[in-house]
DNA sequence: TAATAATTGAAAATCGTTTTCAATTATTAT
DNA sequence: ATAATAATTGAAAACGATTTTCAATTATTA
């Protein structure tokens, strides 16, 4: 179990969670990734190791990490959910650039978007609390 | 029956496709909203003219507005399929700007993306084909 | 080690969407 | 106009992802 998986275990810990074997392999199968994995992916990774899980118990275990923090939850087009290891210091604003092809994701977060937003509000009068960005192309590996 | 609706009519005729009720009267829904529409927002809203109309019908029809491009498919953070009339020039590259609160799109075209594209790639190796943005807040009316 | 409260997995339920299929309807060639 | 046709329709069933229910199990605590 990496040391990072170790540190999210100890903080769910923390905040009052049991530390069951399932919520560290779908830890360890997140950590283990830089593609996003949708619910039934990380459960195939995980029977490998542990057969007997359910996967009733990913989706649990994703809707705890997605709301303490610890993971990106992503809408693919397809409408579709995938998750992603947050990788970046603590709460730090940045998007996803993604490959259609393998499903291959890095981080940027210089997407300089205020201006754009001071315009848009100045014209139209919405107040913009967020902004979501997708990139959308084919990695190295995939061209 | 509005211009705009009457000239996507014809469009779709020249296409092969027969001109229904039901078809003039989804086009028409998207027409007079400036808020997107989910599937059973539209099927209710043409019920109130023609209630025999299927969900399936909706479904069906959208698909081919899509296709054809008459309409942007938004993939909502839900991962729930809403739908929108395009208003801008055919083709033209453009985003929304989406009240939380009523669903109210307003588009906009200057997102300037190329440069920050062009750092990634120079960054990354990775080809980038396509973007979406999606900016997030309270319309004036909602404030 | 015993008491407890949270967690688990199986099964059923749910929700949006798609498929199937027979009946209907818009278009066309006459 | 009318008949022939191929596309379109709506009901019902099927579907896939996700959620709920519930009794049994397990991690934690005292």
């Amino acid at each position: 179990m990496s040391t990072s998986t170790n540190q999210i275990i100890k903080s769910l810990k923390k905040s009052g969670y049991k530390i069951t074997p399932q919520r560290k392999l779908i830890l360890d199968v997140l950590n283990n990734s830089d593609h996003h994995l949708s619910p039934a992916n990380i459960y195939n990774k995980v029977r490998e190791k542990y057969p007997e899980i359910g996967l009733v118990t990913v989706y649990r275990t994703l809707e705890i990490l997605d709301k303490a923090g610890y993971i990106c939850r992503l809408t693919l087009p397809s409408g579709l959910a995938a998750y992603l290891l947050k990788r970046c210091p603590s709460g730090q604003h940045h998007h996803h650039l993604v490959c259609q092809c393998c499903g291959k994701v890095v981080n940027f977060n210089n997407c300089n978007l205020a201006e754009l937003e001071k315009e848009i509000t100045d014209e139209t009068g919405f107040v913009i609390s967020s902004h979501t960005i997708e990139l959308n192309g084919k990695c190295p590996a995939c061209q």
